[in-house]
DNA sequence: TATGAATGAGGTTTCATTCAT
DNA sequence: TATGAATGAAACCTCATTCAT
């Protein structure tokens, strides 16, 4: 490995470290709350390291969300690729939210606080057209599944992008739910038995 | 009426103005873009007046969301006491809903925003305490409703707090999403038949 | 004199106190080296006061700058307009450049530290165009009068707009050069006795 | 020449690379505006070298403005020299400012910015002492031509310092002036012919 | 009670300078 | 000698809150 590709490496490593200690310092605290001498802090680092690998502090923010919506996405749409029947896949998307959750909750809350209109408002043009075409991906993939799921007589008959909002923003609602109960009351333990339960429920209402 | 009583009508009058203003650039601006002069400026009164109503930004804020759970509390409450089926308090839970989203859709996001870990952490003690209590109470509820329906054999045999829970937080879900992509879309009317189908899809995951 | 009254010209004395405290830190430290917070302690003031009568530091800057240059436009139209001779009006520029110079040393420099190529750069395109506009104005009374000049035989038969050129930016050289000298050598009292000088030479070398 | 000799020049190259770097990135922002990095690049080189050849951001700087006053000052004296007339000195004193103006614009200004009382407060005392000197060995060359021409009665009989000091300033000014207009109006071919015009008149304006 | 000018703490961001490699 | 990532001091600016009127 020459010279120049180490540094490069090293580089996109503590590009990878300022992202962490953002995720979560945002995640404990909002964007606004936060503040770019606690991400450094977190990081290990003088404020104006941050300024090296990120324009701004709304840049760093959105990368976040940008990141944790690409892996989202790839996710669901890996499930949509696999062999299997319409009614597994949709069971399939409940372990991948299942698991992102598992791997880092901090992800899923921040991706769906990203998609409340608050959040919304404060994003550039840019940022706003990246962040839709990746939601419209990872929709796309889910609305392909349930209308399988019509065409093949299982579904109810309803407009499939309706039931896809439906199955997203449940799960939305959901973990934000259990997740702020969770900090309210200090358990951990009730998420994954909730989503499931959930997620039973609203496959189950999506059946003929 | 005397004089004393007509000056405390008053100033419960002056209250609900602020209250009206601060409800209504909270909800655009969210609780941190939101400046105590623009709510000063909309309720037509000089910033230093707030602060003759409400010890600060934050008591502002919580009196304003503890308000709106009441008001869902009640309309939910009321159901309860209805005499009709199981399955006809579910469907006017759903209409509770949809009602207090037509009135102020504001009023359900700035809800639902509450009750998300971000906002939750910066709420004192003492605040969280009335948040969890009327919480309970609302939630209580649907846990009735709930219990009754799997004790009369209708729904699911599951805990009935786990599928209270799913039912709120997939109406809580559904609203922010749908509001989101109100706002992304510049569409505005098919937030009500998306919670529609929702409930649908919800009550009849619930039933046996 | 109503209370409304009393408070704008109080808001207005204000402002012009904050104008002054600024000149005086602009001029000695110069744009970047001036910070707010001294020019906030300069005028007895926080710095957070400056900023509710100017948006910005480059706006106070500039709005000083601007001011400069409308007095000194006043006073070149307000010649132009006498009943006297071609040679007297370029008599009394003189005295106006001495005047101005006299009242407050700082505004000249000011001024033309503002005309100099390193400052324009980072004025908005709103401020450049005000700039020219006043600019336009004090320089065409002076074309005005060269012309005359010119016309009645007596200046040499050159392009006024040259000749007018060469007088401005001969007095702006002289007053930049005389203060810099005053600044170098701790003098005060050879900058008349120079200007007058520079004057006498200028007006004479026009002449045919 | 020895390997010593060899690498006491090669560092007088780098510090002249770096020197013209910093020239053309002072020129073009300013002080302050300019950054120390824009210079490394601009040199191609790093920002931590720039260190190895001058103690700081100012020494640079002020390196910079000692070189160009020198380069100045050698031209005039080269002028007085001459085995010419005092008339012809004057315009070669004109040409001196074009030629260098020709090739390098933004080394006069560089100069005439580094004169002007903004800059000089910034300054060392031993830097001070530098320019001073260098300033009075230029200034000294126009004043002993002035002085001969007083003495031989062509020019006024005024104190020969005060009119050396209205031709340099002049010069000054007049080349501050036409460059700002270059800048605002995007003109280029308007600053020969003004300073040429500029020059016959105060020459003929020193005259009896 | 109502005002609104003033405050000043605290946040984001820049950039001259250093130092380990 | 050369690098360039990291530093951290210091600047601008905002806005919740106070207080004299």
């Amino acid at each position: 490995m020459g010279i120049h590709e180490r540094k490069q490496r090293e580089k996109e490593q503590r590009k990878i470290e300022i992202l962490n200690a953002a995720r979560k310092v945002f995640s404990n605290k909002g964007f606004n709350t936060a503040t770019m001498e606690e991400i450094a802090s977190e990081a290990e680092l003088s404020p104006g390291t941050l300024y090296l690998y990120f324009k701004n502090k709304e840049e760093l923010h959105t990368t976040l969300s940008i990141e944790i919506l690409k892996h989202l996405t790839d996710q669901i749409q890996k499930v949509v690729c696999q062999d299997i029947s319409v009614e597994e896949k949709i069971e399939r998307f409940r372990d991948v939210f299942i698991d992102v959750y598992d791997y880092d909750s901090n992800i899923l809350i921040n991706l769906f606080h990203l998609q409340s209109g608050e959040t919304l408002k404060n994003l550039s043009e840019e940022v706003l057209k990246q962040i839709k075409t990746h939601s419209a991906l990872a929709h796309g993939a889910i609305i392909d599944v349930i209308r399988q799921g019509i065409e093949q007589g299982i579904f109810i008959d309803e407009h499939p992008v309706a039931l896809a909002d439906v199955l997203w923003a449940s799960y939305a609602g959901i973990v934000l739910w259990v997740d702020s109960k969770r900090l309210l009351n200090d358990q951990k333990d009730f998420v994954k038995p909730t989503l499931k339960t959930a997620f039973k429920i609203i496959s189950k209402g999506l059946k003929k």
